[in-house]
DNA sequence: AATTCGGGGGT
DNA sequence: ACCCCAGAATT
């Protein structure tokens, strides 16, 4: 079944549909019909995983701010970090700035458009490497992204889950065979508009596509059901236990370095559990004792947040305190002492942004 | 070959 | 609640 082969002319019929109800379709979307690989590299990393509506501010800003790939190479991790502060699968923008500097120093600036080439450097894969290669260069490549699977398994009838490796190689396999070499880019661009906007995941206009006649989930009444995904298990729950630490016009802050979510961020001292943990039990911790909390005003300053990801559930206790200078001296030295003034320079998940206002701290 | 990386919007 | 998003890296 990896090797399912598609018809020539029912290709070619797949095709010319797709590229002549394309069009019509003009999205507006800044990265598109540009030559600039750059640009549609940056475009590409922002939006995996990521909806364009999500991601289109966050590309405005990158290029306002990089016009050039030497000027990202120029800039700070922390920097394409801290712009990159809220858009989640942080990987993505520590590879990115990796890439960066791998481009402009392996490549003298100009980035590279042929697929074996992309699909070397970091943070591009299978996907990204076809989509800029085929944008920049109309390299003939199929991309495969989650539209692309979407409009395949419902019109070609394919049931596998695509996040199975055998899936992967037949939904590639039947996309390749659908490309029309000379019109690569276009083609691409064409699927991903027809499942972003025509084959959408639930409630489909299958009365106004102009895929109806060949597509096998209309006719089999199986739209609904395709494209097939595993279900996913429970998520893992973490309780997160923040505490601002402030002496004057300072607080404590810390970057995450492990192999963990939001490595690269910034953070204020934690005490993680896992289950929920009242601040009278949290004060018998190692974590608090070495941290002095006992000693400190203001815990009656709680904060409470939920926010999920994929695969955990996240619940946020936020403590506000203040402590004397030496313990504050003291604790400097494993964390850094940071004026609260300068705290939007660094990079926070999300939830911990807010905390990053200096409204909410009393400086005098 | 499966899991793990965020965060937001649609239904 | 649950699903899904212009996926890639890691285990």
């Amino acid at each position: 079944m990896i090797n399912k082969r598609i018809e020539r002319k029912k290709a070619l019929d797949f095709s010319d549909k797709l590229l002549s109800w394309h069009q019509n379709i003009n999205r507006g979307l800044p990265w598109v019909g540009i030559k600039d690989a750059y640009r549609i590299w940056l475009s590409e990393i922002i939006l995996q995983q990521t909806r364009v509506e999500q991601g289109l501010p966050y590309y405005q800003q990158f290029i306002r701010r990089f016009p050039t790939v030497r000027s990202m190479a120029e800039a700070t991790e922390d920097d394409v970090l801290r712009l990159w502060q809220g858009l989640g699968y942080y990987s993505r923008a520590r590879n990115m700035y990796y890439t960066a500097g791998m481009v402009t120093q392996q490549y003298r600036g100009k980035f590279p458009t042929s697929y074996d080439e992309l699909i070397k450097l970091k943070g591009i894969g299978a996907y990204s490497a076809a989509a800029i290669a085929s944008f920049a260069a109309n390299e003939p490549r199929a991309v495969v992204d989650g539209n692309v699977v979407r409009v395949l398994a419902r019109v070609f009838g394919l049931s596998i889950d695509y996040q199975r490796s055998e899936g992967k190689k037949l939904f590639s396999h039947v996309a390749q065979q659908l490309l029309p070499v000379e019109k690569a880019g276009r083609y691409n661009q064409a699927i991903m508009d027809f499942g972003a906007l025509q084959c959408v995941p639930r409630g489909p206009e299958c009365g106004s596509c102009v895929m109806e006649r060949i597509c096998y989930a209309s006719r089999k009444k199986q739209v609904a059901r395709l494209p097939v995904k595993r279900k996913k298990h429970e998520l893992k729950k973490r309780y997160l236990h923040f505490f601002i630490i402030c002496h004057q016009d300072e607080v404590l802050i810390e970057q995450r370095t492990a192999k963990d979510i939001w490595k690269g961020l910034y953070q204020f001292p934690l005490i993680e559990t896992e289950a929920e943990t009242p601040f009278n039990e949290l004060l018998q911790s190692d974590k608090a004792k070495s941290l002095g909390l006992e000693a400190m005003q203001g815990m009656k300053d709680i904060n409470r947040h939920k926010q999920k990801l994929s695969h955990q559930e996240l619940h946020f206790t936020v403590y506000q305190l203040w402590c004397r200078s030496n313990t504050f001296n003291t604790l400097a030295r494993q964390y850094m002492a940071v004026p609260a003034i300068h705290l939007k320079k660094y990079s926070f998940p999300k939830t911990l942004a807010y905390y990053t206002d200096i409204s909410l701290y009393s400086i005098k």
